[in-house]
DNA sequence: ATTACTAGCTTCCGAGTAC
DNA sequence: TGTACTCGGAAGCTAGTAA
C-alpha cells in the first residue's frame, strides 16, 4: 500500500468523482468528460486516474471500453482532511482589526455632516445614541493600516445609516463599526465610520461616540491611539 | 484588477497565512518559515507570495526587511468557495451501496454458526430478532461489486455482534448492515453480514432475515437479486 | 467510440547567490 | 538575518496518435 501524499492537482479530480456519487458505488466515467469538468485535457484526466489508482485513492474496474470508478476510503479521508483544514483556517479568522494612528484636529466637516437631522435620527435609532458633535479624527501611521482601512467597508457593518436628501442635495450612506479606543476601558459604544462620499483618503479614521472621546479618554491632538474595530461576522 | 483563477499550489500558502490570522490584520511572515510550513523551499514560498500579490489574493507591506502580509477579501472568498465545493462533494456521498448477484445454495455452514447460542442471543438483543436458520448466499456477478464488498466492513455497522468462546474454540465478531432485497417490499429487516473469520471470499454476500428470504420473496437458487446495503453514517 | 502512450512545451521547484 | 533573481532539472499539461 503506497504511502505517498496526495497531489494537489488530483484534488479537483477526486472532488469531481465524489460529486458523481463515486464514494460507495462504482460510477462510469470517461476521461474526456472528466477532463472537461476539471478544466484539463482528456490525457491529463487519464493520468490523474492512473496515478490516483496506483496511490490507492481510487479503484477502477473495466466496463467494456470505459471504466467504472470508485473513491476508496483512503481517498475519501484525504479530501475530508483537506476540507477540515480549509474550514479551520477560514474559521480562525480574527474578529477584529486593529489600527494605530495619531489624533489630529478635525476640520469640523465630519462633525457638521453627522449632526444633520437626516443622520442624527438614524444614529439614535440604529446605534442607540446621538454622537457627540465632533468626530475623532485619527491619522493612520503606517501603510499597513491604510491598506486595512481600504477594505473596512467590505465588511458587514454593525449599523447602516441610509443616505437621504434634504431637497437641496443628497447625502451618502454611512457604515458604522463598533470600535474600542486604546484598551477600551474609558470609551463605551464608540464606532468607526465608513462614508459613501468621504472627504478623506484611506489614511484617516473617523470615530464617533456618545461623549467627547478626547475629554473622556484624556486624549489630545497628536496623541497616538489604538482603534480596535470589531467585526460582527467573518 | 487581474481576473485569473487561483492556482492549486497556492492554496496551501493562503491557508497557512489565514491560520496565522492574516485575514483582517497584517501579519509578519518570513518566506523561510512559510516555506517550511507548506513543505516547500524558501524560494517557492517567495514566488507564491509574489504571484498571490500580483493576482490580488494577498497584500504585502514592507516592514523593515520582512513583509507584513494580509489576505484580501478576494483571496478569502476564493478559499471559501473551494472549501464549500469540497464540503458539497463530501456530503453528496450516497448512503447506500448496491450489489447484484445470483442466489446460490448455501452450504449450511453460515447457517450453522449463526444458530449458535453465543450469536443467537446477541442477534435478538441487537437486531431485535433471531435470524431464520439459513443464510441467503449471494454470489456477486461483477468484479465491481466484489471491490465494493471488500470495503464494506470499513463502514459503521448497524449492529456489532461480539465474538465469544464456548470453551472449545473461539468465534469471531460479526458486523451487521441493514439491507433491502430487490425493491425491498417483500423482506423486512434483512441484514448483510461481515464476518471476522469468513469462509468465503469477497464474491459472496451473506444475508439474514427473521424469515426465510427465499420463501418470502419467492426467490430460488440461481435467481438474480439486488441487495441494497444502507450505510448509517458516511 | 474508448484509454493511454509519446514528444514537446510550459510551469514549478530547489540550489546558489546577489542584495 | 531578510527577499528574490537566475538557472537547471523535475513535474504537469497538451497534441498527436496507437490500440
Amino acid at each position: 500500500m503506497p504511502t505517498e501524499e496526495i497531489k494537489l492537482q488530483h484534488i479537483l479530480t477526486i472532488v469531481e468523482l465524489l460529486s458523481k456519487g463515486a464514494r460507495n458505488n462504482f460510477v462510469e466515467v470517461t476521461t474526456t468528460e472528466l477532463g472537461k469538468r476539471i478544466g484539463r485535457s482528456q490525457q491529463a484526466a487519464s493520468k490523474h486516474l492512473l496515478e490516483l489508482e496506483t496511490s490507492g485513492y481510487i479503484e477502477r474496474v473495466k466496463r467494456g471500453q470505459k471504466f467504472a470508478v470508485r473513491v476508496t476510503g483512503r481517498g475519501f479521508t484525504e479530501i475530508q482532511n483537506l476540507s477540515a483544514s480549509l474550514r479551520a483556517s477560514l474559521e480562525s479568522s480574527p474578529t477584529a482589526v486593529v489600527f494605530e494612528g495619531n489624533v489630529i484636529s478635525g476640520m469640523g466637516e465630519g462633525a457638521y455632516y453627522m449632526s444633520l437631522e437626516g443622520y442624527r435620527l438614524q444614529f439614535r435609532e440604529k446605534l442607540g445614541y446621538e454622537p457627540y458633535p465632533g468626530t475623532l479624527n485619527v491619522r493612520l501611521v503606517d501603510q499597513l493600516y491604510m491598506n486595512a482601512r481600504r477594505e473596512l467597508g467590505m465588511h458587514q457593518p454593525s449599523a447602516f445609516i441610509d443616505g437621504f436628501s434634504d431637497g437641496t442635495r443628497t447625502y451618502g450612506w454611512v457604515k458604522c463599526y463598533r470600535a474600542k479606543i486604546n484598551d477600551g476601558s474609558l470609551i463605551e459604544s464608540a464606532a468607526v465610520l465608513v462614508l459613501e462620499r468621504t472627504h478623506y483618503d484611506d489614511s484617516m479614521l473617523e470615530v464617533i461616540s456618545p461623549v467627547s472621546i478626547k475629554l473622556a479618554a484624556g486624549i489630545k491632538n497628536g496623541d497616538k491611539v489604538k482603534v480596535r474595530v470589531e467585526l460582527p461576522s467573518a
